[in-house]
DNA sequence: AGTTTGCATTAATATAGATTAAGAAATGAA
DNA sequence: TTCATTTCTTAATCTATATTAATGCAAACT
């Protein structure tokens, strides 16, 4: 655990970064953020003082967030270890990482796009409930879904 | 702790409800869910078997989620209180709590309600950030929040 | 001070997805 | 089996938001 300055603008975590860390801010402000197909941001979490911010990946797994300086601040860097620390958190982070994913899927996917991923994701669950239930878990109305679905299988 | 069965579509949690429980599922499916302003549907939240459902306010505020199965379930309903044994978990359930209402409001708010949604809930960060930051953040452009803001005053 | 760069606003046009409606297919109940 | 209900699909129309582009400002840089 070590204390870094961070200058505006600077940033402290990429995209695709492995041994990402857990950032405590003590001052100023950071922000974590997604970079879509098109090139887009898309934030995910402001973090002014006292906040943390860090990607839900694994240590092991690249992280899907930038984190970058929108004020001169000073953070706190720990590593992801110390969450290992307390057994049964294991199941929290993975509900943290399940919401990080869907709430970047409801701001840089299109409708196609959200149904391709929920399909990979939850391949059972597609066999088990109604184009309803999974047009209203994508955000989307059924008869959209139904439209998107139909132009897919034509383009190929 | 306890374990129930719940019938294919039967209501185990309402929004409003207090005394939320943490709703663990033995075999079968729920879902979680909220209802907007329209009366449309939402779901947050598929669970099957092994999954845990939970609205992720305090056990003392009303809830927002309902929650129903979505076919014959035997499901563990546990109190919320077993998760104050760690301490330092909270930190983790505030997150959960703070991307909850995120993809709430991702998925059933329109630009303005939730341009007013962020003025409400931060309106400190309000002060630091641009308004190219605060539209990233909510899912539009720049030129999107510009035009709802002006409508807005004009309505006044 | 002057120049460059990024931000906010406005407006014209385009588009993804919503809404509405209706018919066909599937599911479930009596 | 038949009737009723719900689901899925298709199509026409509508609307919120995206895209593109132009302008005036303010901030940062030389």
């Amino acid at each position: 655990m070590k204390k870094i300055k961070v200058k505006k603008g600077e940033i402290i975590q990429r995209s695709g970064d492995l041994n990402s860390c857990i950032y405590r801010v003590v001052s100023g402000l950071l922000r974590s953020y997604t970079i879509d197909e098109k090139g887009k941001e898309h934030i995910f979490m402001f973090a002014p003082e006292n906040w943390t911010v860090a990607d839900s990946q694994s240590k092991e797994k690249p992280c899907d967030l930038f984190i970058d300086a929108l004020e001169e601040s000073v953070v706190l860097v720990l590593n992801k270890d110390i969450i290992k620390e307390s057994q049964n958190i294991g199941s929290f982070i993975k509900r943290i990482a399940v919401l990080q994913n869907r709430v970047i899927m409801l701001m840089s996917f299109s409708a196609i796009r959200r149904y391709e991923h929920f399909e990979e994701t939850y391949p059972e669950i597609l066999q088990r409930v109604t184009q309803k239930m999974i047009a209203s878990y994508l955000g989307i109305t059924p008869e959209a879904l139904s439209k998107v679905k139909n132009e897919r299988k034509k383009q190929k």
